[in-house]
DNA sequence: TAGCTTTTCTAGCGTCGCTAGATCTGAAGG
DNA sequence: CCTTCAGATCTAGCGACGCTAGAAAAGCTA
C-alpha cells in the first residue's frame, strides 16, 4: 500500500521533471533542441522510460507544456484584469497577455502552433480555452457575438509573434498597447 | 558563350524547380515534409546538387520562397488597395491578406516563422517588408509613427494564424473583416 | 585527341524520434 | 530464506533526417 503510493509518488514527480525539462530548454533553446535523448539524461534515465510516461512521444510532451501554458495565461490575464474596466483593463491584460508570450515562447508556441489534432483532442482543451477566451471578452467588454473578442484576441496573438520574430520596434510597446486599448476600449462606430 | 548562357539558363531553370517543388510540398503537408531527399528525387537529382544552388541548404530554399512570399503578397495587397480609401479599402486588403495567407500557409509560415537572423539578413528583404508595411499603411491611412499599422498588420497576422489553427469559427470570417474595418476605419478617441 | 574544369554521384557521418527484446529489480508466496 | 514472477529499466538498433568529402562523369579548350 504504502509502497504502490511511494512508487506512485515517484512516477508522478518523474512526469513532473519531464515537463520541467521540456519546457526549460524549449523556453532557452526552442523546441527543435529539447530531444528525446537530451531529455533523458536530464532526468538520469534512458529514452523509452520517456515513451512510459507519454506514449505519444515528444509530441505529447508538447502538448502537456501547452494545455499547462493555457490554464498559466488565463490566469496571469484573470489576475491582471482583476475589477478593472475600460482602457486600464485592456492594458493591463494586454501587458500581461505580451509578457507571457515574451517570456515563455516555447510554451507560448506549443500552444498555438502545433497540428491542431494533437492540440484540441482533449476535453479539458476546450475547457481551459473557452475560460481564456472568457477572460479577453470581459477584458473589452464584449456583449456580442464574441467578433470583437476575436479581434482582440488575435491583434494579441499577431503582436506578440511580430515582436519575438523582431519584426516590430520593442521600444514601441508601449504605444501598441495604448492603441489597442483606445481602439478596443469602446464599440466602433457603425 | 552560347554555351554559358544556355548553362546559365538551365541552372536557373532548376533553381526554379527546387523553390516550386519546396513551396508545393510545403503548403501541402507542412515544412517537415520538405525533405532534402524529396526535394532532389522531383528535380530528378541527388540531394548535394541542391547545395550548389542552395548553399546554406534547407534554411536558405525556406528563406528563398520566404522572399518570393513578400513580393507576391505586397502585390496582391496593393492591388486590393487600388484607389479605395476607407473601410471598403481596409475590408478588400484584410481579404487579400487572409486569402493569401490561407492558400499558402508554408509561405507564409516561411515568412513570419523562421529564425530573425536567417530571415532578415538579406538587404532585399527589408525593402520588400518595408513595401508591405507602407499598403498597410496606407490602407487605414496612418499618418502617425507607424503604431497604428503595428496594430492592424498584428491583428491580421494574428487572426490569419488562429484561424488556420482552427481556433476561430471559419464562418465568421466575414464579421471579422467587417469588425476590423470598422475599429480601424478611424482614428480612435482619444 | 589530351588535359583540365565543372558538374554530378556514391557513400557515409552524426543526429533525430521511436521501439523490440533482453535484463534487472523488488514484492509476494512457499 | 529462497524462489517466482511481473513490472520497471536498459541495450541495441531501425529508418529517416540534414549535410558533406571524395570519386566518377561530363563538357570545354587547346
Amino acid at each position: 500500500m504504502a509502497e504502490q503510493a511511494s512508487r506512485q509518488q515517484r512516477t508522478d514527480e518523474r512526469r513532473r521533471r519531464i515537463l520541467d525539462a521540456a519546457r526549460e530548454r524549449a523556453d532557452a533553446d526552442g523546441w527543435a533542441a529539447v530531444t528525446t535523448r537530451h531529455l533523458a539524461d536530464t532526468i538520469g534515465y534512458t529514452q523509452p522510460v520517456l515513451y512510459s510516461h507519454f506514449p505519444g512521444g515528444k509530441a505529447k510532451i508538447m502538448l502537456a507544456v501547452a494545455l499547462e501554458g493555457f490554464v498559466e495565461l488565463t490566469r496571469l490575464c484573470r489576475a491582471a484584469l482583476g475589477r478593472k474596466r475600460g482602457r486600464r483593463a485592456i492594458e493591463a491584460v494586454a501587458v500581461a497577455y505580451l509578457d507571457f508570450a515574451n517570456e515563455h515562447p516555447a510554451v507560448y508556441e506549443a500552444m498555438f502552433q502545433l497540428p491542431i489534432e494533437a492540440r484540441f483532442a482533449h476535453e479539458d482543451t476546450d475547457a481551459d480555452l473557452r475560460a481564456g477566451f472568457a477572460v479577453l471578452a470581459e477584458t473589452i467588454g464584449d456583449d456580442g457575438d464574441g467578433t470583437a473578442t476575436e479581434l482582440f484576441w488575435g491583434a494579441l496573438h499577431g503582436i506578440s509573434l511580430l515582436e519575438r520574430a523582431g519584426r516590430m520596434r520593442p521600444e514601441h510597446r508601449a504605444r501598441r498597447v495604448t492603441e489597442l486599448a483606445a481602439r478596443f476600449a469602446a464599440p466602433p462606430s457603425r
